[in-house]
DNA sequence: AAATTATCTGAACAGGCATTCAGGCGGTAA
DNA sequence: TTACCGCCTGAATGCCTGTTCAGATAATTT
C-alpha cells in the first residue's frame, strides 16, 4: 500500500501518461488496482452468464427444473408461457450451460446442468431476503 | 412422486381446467411443480439483481472495488470509462445494494456492500472456468 | 406413406438499456 | 464570496432483447 486518502494533487506522473481526461486521479490507487481489474473478455463472458439469469421467466423455468426434470410443454404450462417463448428462453439457458436436455420419445426433457447452479440461486435468494 | 415418464395422454382432468393451448401436458408433473415455481414478484426482483451484474463494465467496477475502495474518478481511470458513464453504472449497482458509498472531502468513495458479493463472484468464476 | 405431436427456428416489431452530452448540485480552496 | 472540482442527473440516440407469428424439422402413430 502506498498513499491512500483522496486527492493530494499528482504533480507530474513519473512514467505513465496521465490517461485521465478531466479529473485528477489518485495514480497510486489506480496503479495498484489496474492489474486486478477483470479483463474485458472475461468480464464479457461473465456478463453473458448473468445476463442469462436476468429474466424473470428464465428464473421461473430454472426454479421449476430445480424441482424435477420437465419437457418443454410442461415447462410452458408451469410458468404460463407460450411454448415458442419457452423454447427461445431455454436456448439462452443452454448457451450458458445452465440446463441440459435429452430426447425422450418426441419430447425433449430439460434438467439443471449441475447443483452448482442451485447453490448460486440460494446465495442470491439470501442476499435479497437479508 | 407420481408418474414420471413423458406422455401417456391425460384423458380428462379431474379438477383443474387443462390450461394448455396446444400440447398435451403431463398434468401430474405440472401440478407437482407449479406451487414451487418462483412467484412473479420474487422472480422480478431476482432478475433485477442479476441484471445489475450483466454488464462487463459493472463487473469491472466490482472487481476493482474488490481490491480496494475507490472514488469515482479513480474507478473511471481504472476501467477506462468516462466519469459520467461510471456514475450511471454505480447507480445501478447501488440500486441493488451491491456497493456502498461515503463522501470524503469532495470525492465519493465506493466500496463493495458486503463479502457475500465476492462469494457469489467467485462461484460464477468457477462455473465459467469449469 | 400420411398425419399428428413436440420442439425448434427465423423474421419483425416493441420495449428497455447503455452511452453521450449538457447542465446542475455540493464541497473546498483562494 | 467567487472560482473550481468531483460527482450526479436528465434527455436523446442507438443497440440489444423478448415476444409473437409463421413455418420447418424430428419422432411417433395410424
Amino acid at each position: 500500500m502506498v498513499s491512500s486518502s483522496p486527492h493530494q494533487k499528482q504533480p507530474a506522473p513519473s512514467t505513465d501518461a496521465p490517461s485521465c481526461e478531466t479529473s485528477l486521479v489518485h495514480l497510486d490507487n489506480v496503479r495498484q488496482v489496474l492489474p486486478e481489474v477483470l479483463e474485458t473478455e472475461k468480464a464479457q463472458r461473465m456478463a453473458e452468464f448473468f445476463s442469462a439469469l436476468s429474466d424473470p421467466h428464465r428464473l421461473k423455468l430454472l426454479s421449476a427444473l430445480a424441482q424435477q426434470d420437465l419437457c418443454v410443454c410442461d415447462l410452458a404450462a408451469a410458468v404460463k408461457m407460450g411454448e415458442s417463448a419457452v423454447s427461445h428462453q431455454l436456448r439462452v439457458l443452454r448457451s450458458q450451460r445452465l440446463v441440459k436436455y435429452r430426447r425422450q420419445g418426441r419430447n425433449v426433457c430439460y434438467s439443471l446442468a449441475d447443483d452448482h447452479i442451485m447453490a448460486l440461486y440460494r446465495e442470491v435468494a439470501a442476499h435479497l431476503d437479508e
